[in-house]
DNA sequence: CATAAAATTGACAGCGCTGTCATATATGAG
DNA sequence: CTCATATATGACAGCGCTGTCAATTTTATG
């Protein structure tokens, strides 16, 4: 004789069990097929958005999944096509505002197209840097990397990566190679353009504050500083070009040297926001009075040029639209579309504040 | 007749085709489980750390996974077990630099168990913010949240996501209920401490910078202020305790105010990093030595804390930590373990750099 | 030593989707 | 109108893993 189970409890029990499990019904793709009168496969090609549907089924399916607030299943999804739906930017930056305006960038992006953003800090400095970054992309199942400086530029990471088949949309490469697709910004001509403005103020001895020589993007800056110089008949010299190490201490120090070897100086611009900063802070123990007895630009518009005292003239990257750009077009890229323009160019706004007005 | 194949080329074609779908054979749970002796099910139990496993068989399995490099795959995984292995962290906040270690933190946790982190950046100003919230993490299935201030003492917000299910951990609330999981520091005791460091050096007419009375965290630091000024017999009135905003001009603006109505003060402390810089800055405008003529003390250590000129000595809280403790708590929250310490206190570090040394 | 209870193990289904490939339908040329 | 071609559609397998549940082995108990 067994023993008697009461039924109302074993279909409590159930119905226990499944509430445990199932938050919820989810709707899936057979569902849609269903409510729009198609097939499973028909449903899932309108859902993607790829050819050969005829319209007024795929009308149908589109309908239905918005009837039914259908969200597709990214694992399911990931499982399948063998994709993880997965971009990371990788990175070896400490500049959080930057990182976070990328991250800002694909996250927009990824977002629209039910993908996952992951940014990942590295260690470039590491020995076997390479075979780690290889690692990490195929053992996360990585459909696409973003990289930026200074990974992008790393000639040996980009062939390794583009050997394994993962595809690559670079931010800012010092130098690209003909098939590498990426986005930038022309700093010569923002350069050029906030020291016309400095300029047109009525400014004549203006110092340049640069940066190591080995940093492309300041380079890039001192060019464009020169050419506007030059270009307005003033004079642009060793005697007006100073160069630090892009640390608010060093725009401090070169503050005071610019005033001992160019004491008529009355505008600087630095090749970034910090240097700027520094020179502001040295000016003010110097007692000028800013922008008054002296103008001065920055290059970055890093978050705390707007909030600082007095608010820092700048140059403004539109990092996030260029990651978002960089990021639609890793998708892509990895849809397998075909692409003619491998590179895209950002202008930068120039903002006007305070230091120099 | 039909058309002649030459075979060579369907073997070419063959291994074209598979060249590229396969960038790499994967390896899978049944390959080590071959390899170990063992069932599938047994495999992936031991992989997975389950209990009801013999341990040499545990061993077998584990020794297997190492020698064939095994990564499981996390669609597989999603997708078998209902669950996203994404652990999202929901802020709506503008500072990047909090943000970024937050994220770091996460980050660190996450690797470690083969999770996913993911920063999304809401509107909490927008109306529907509960119900989109909501949507967004049944859509994305995720499996976890991290929630910062403000959201994190959104009772409202904390209420619906328990309802669903969610999984949460919290960073610094104001107040949490008891069956809350949440780390936080003690920010009465810091701002204790950092108070203390000043008076040990010998001031007395210390003046306090705080911010809005709303500002939970800004009234913990008061609070710390004062009562160290009183363990000491110092004054701590109306007279030395100002507010402002958390702006950089806000601190600029309070320097002039305090110098009006406490003209003997030779140390400040503001509860904020950016205010204690405008200080910094407003003082230096007028003509005092930092930190022989008037010593300025912060809080929270951001990034330009360290790069200031003159560097600002401030209370650093452990943020990255703290993330990290929370991010581990919430993995094992998910994997249904009991956890007894709902809590986790931190404690904050005490940065002394120039400003007042 | 018999038996019950506990621990361990494995067979199997199926998560929700996409790729493949065979079939059905539409379109165009003659 | 016929046939060749292009386009559209659906049946089905299976991605790699975990949950379920039944079978087996071990351990504890009297």
């Amino acid at each position: 004789m067994g023993i008697y189970i009461c039924s109302f409890c074993v279909a409590f029990y159930e119905s226990f069990k499944m509430s445990l499990r199932h938050k919820k019904k989810r709707v899936t793709v057979t569902d849609i097929a269903k409510e729009a009168g198609v097939s499973l496969k028909t449903a899932s090609r309108a859902l993607n958005n790829s050819p050969h549907v005829r319209k007024e089924k795929r009308e149908a399916v589109l309908r239905a999944a918005k009837k039914f607030n259908f969200r597709p299943n990214i694992s399911a999804r990931q499982l399948a096509s063998n994709r993880s739906y997965v971009i990371t930017h990788f990175h070896d930056n400490l500049n959080t505002d930057y990182l976070s305006k990328i991250y800002t960038g694909m996250q927009q992006a990824c977002h629209k197209h039910g993908y996952y953003a992951v940014a990942e800090a590295t260690d470039y400095s590491r020995k076997n840097f390479i075979s780690q970054t290889l690692d990490y992309a195929s053992s996360f199942n990585i459909d696409g990397l973003i990289l930026s400086p200074p990974l992008c530029d790393d000639a040996k990471l980009i062939e390794a990566l583009k050997k394994q088949d993962i595809k690559l949309v670079l931010i800012s490469p010092q130098e690209a190679s003909n098939d590498d697709y990426y986005v930038f910004v022309d700093e010569e001509r923002s350069a050029f353009i906030i020291t016309e403005h400095l300029i047109t103020l009525g400014h004549e001895d203006i110092a340049f504050l640069g940066g190591l020589k080995s940093h492309k993007a300041a380079s890039n800056r001192q060019k464009g500083f020169i050419s506007a110089m030059k270009h307005h008949g003033l004079n642009a010299s060793n005697k007006n070009i100073k160069s630090g190490d892009f640390t608010m201490q060093s725009g401090h120090d070169a503050y005071v040297d610019i005033m001992k070897k160019l004491p008529e100086a009355t505008a600087i611009f630095a090749a970034n926001d910090e240097m700027a900063m520094g020179v502001i802070m040295a000016a003010l123990n110097d007692g000028k009075k800013i922008p008054d007895e002296i103008a001065i630009a920055g290059y970055d518009n890093i978050r705390f040029s707007g909030l600082f005292w007095p608010s820092l003239t700048t140059v403004s990257p539109p990092v996030i639209e260029m990651a978002n750009y960089a990021t639609n077009l890793l998708i892509r890229l990895i849809s397998g579309e075909t692409i003619k323009n491998k590179r895209h160019e950002f202008v930068s706004e120039i903002i006007i504040r305070k230091s120099t007005n």
